[in-house]
DNA sequence: GCCAACGTTGGC
DNA sequence: GCCAACGTTGGC
């Protein structure tokens, strides 16, 4: 069993929206890197990171679980969709996406500023390599993002 | 295959 | 809105 950190901009789809539908396709990945974790890596069980972008409070908002393994990302075939690709075909598809099911929503966002300032966390990914949107996360990073959680409940 | 120009991501 | 850090494209 792997973890993960999936990225979105929770104006477009975040924790609450999870929480609200429960089970969601991760779809419009376009970039290799984060196919090929998706195509190769990412399995049903697998514990996800969900983070939120490009917001007020940017960092980890919640977790969530793979249920479904890579499958074609339907929306590179639909001319409609801005990640309609007309280089993909269904015989030879490009890009990926995954299912995933909602497990908790954290009390409140924790900061990626508090990330950054843990030294325990100084080799994560989100930290060395800001923009990659499917990133791998140590069973040890995990337990120290959680356990960061953890003191921010009893705190409160 | 190199590399300049351009596009995108995403924190601040 | 700015800008740094990437990624992609296309001429040669």
């Amino acid at each position: 069993m792997n973890y993960w950190l999936f990225k979105s901009e929770p104006d477009e789809f975040g924790i609450d929206d999870l929480a609200a539908c429960k089970r969601e396709r991760w779809d419009g990945i376009r970039n290799y890197q984060a196919r090929n974790l998706l195509r190769d890596q990412v399995a049903v069980g697998d514990q996800v990171l969900l983070y939120h972008s490009s917001c007020k409070t940017v960092g980890v908002a919640g977790i969530a679980e793979v249920v479904k393994e890579a499958y074609p990302d339907p929306l590179q075939f639909d001319p409609d969709s801005k990640y309609f690709d007309p280089k993909s075909s269904p015989d030879n598809p490009r890009w990926i996406s995954v299912d995933i099911a909602y497990v908790e929503k954290f009390p409140r966002v924790l900061p990626l500023a508090s990330i950054k300032s843990n030294p325990q966390l100084e080799e994560m990914v989100l930290v060395k390599q800001g923009r990659l949107s499917i990133q791998p996360v140590t069973a040890h990073e995990w337990q120290v993002i959680l356990g960061m959680v953890n003191r921010g409940r009893t705190d409160a």
